[in-house]
DNA sequence: ACAAATTGCTTGACTGGTCAACTAATTTCG
DNA sequence: CGAAATTAGTTGACCAGTCAAGCAATTTGT
């Protein structure tokens, strides 16, 4: 699945995956949105730092840092980000719809639930014996 | 998932995954294997071949080059290799029955069911639109 | 028999991902 | 105020995993 989706986006749009991931982080979540609050979508920091810098460095992304905290930094998609964003959510929308659709709608929210669960157990499970 | 893995694997067995998951895979399917036979399970043969070379370089598996054909070599567990692999097994097995016993039986078979839909989704969606 | 294809395996180069250490900016609190 | 803790972000080091090229042994086809 991650290959596939690496595939259709090396065609469609030139980028690795993580670079969507954070564009389509960003795309959908403007005006403005700190690397902070990507955080929280579970996406690894360090990564998330290199490969903003590989986005701001194609001009797919500015970011201008705040003016009161110079910590943060604020990120939006350039018009060329935006144009790219948007056209390549529709594929990305493609397959997702191609993926699930092998699945009904109860088998959808199954394994979604079963993976949440095996998440936990996985997390709260000590094997200290 | 992986993680609690990887830590389980570290402290009771002083192996890394993949480490493990060779040493399981010759341990289950000795007398004799080739890595050729590994390779089937979905096991990228780079990274057999480099995890084997460690298994073997820490005097856990034992490689004897095939009399007939020299480019085989046929792979079996070292007697402490086998000790390891055996006091490992019920820490994994563990695991595994924790893992699954958040589930019901229903909903691991459904799990698992989606899980090859889905995997089969992705390989024959071709995407050339 | 012997060149060509195949097979078993190794190696190199690369991406993805995680963790810990670090820097710098800011907030907290005595 | 000013030292200590917190927060944002970067960097370094490392492991897992994949792909392609390579090498040597073997089989195939003529």
């Amino acid at each position: 699945m991650n290959a596939q989706a690496t595939r259709i986006l090396r065609d469609k749009a030139g980028l690795s995956l993580p670079q969507w991931r954070i564009l389509a982080l960003i795309g959908s979540h403007e005006p403005a949105s700190s690397a902070k609050l990507a955080n929280i979508f579970a996406f690894d920091k360090a990564l998330f730092s290199r490969k903003l810098k590989d986005l701001v460095a194609d001009g797919l992304v500015v970011s201008e840092t705040d003016e009161n905290d110079h910590r943060v930094h604020h990120l939006k998609l350039s018009c060329r980000g935006r144009v790219l964003y948007e056209s390549t959510l529709p594929h990305m929308r493609a397959r997702q719809r191609a993926l699930l659709g092998s699945l009904s709608n109860g088998e959808v929210e199954a394994f979604f639930s079963a993976l949440e669960k095996l998440e936990n157990a996985a997390g709260l499970t000590e094997f200290d014996t």
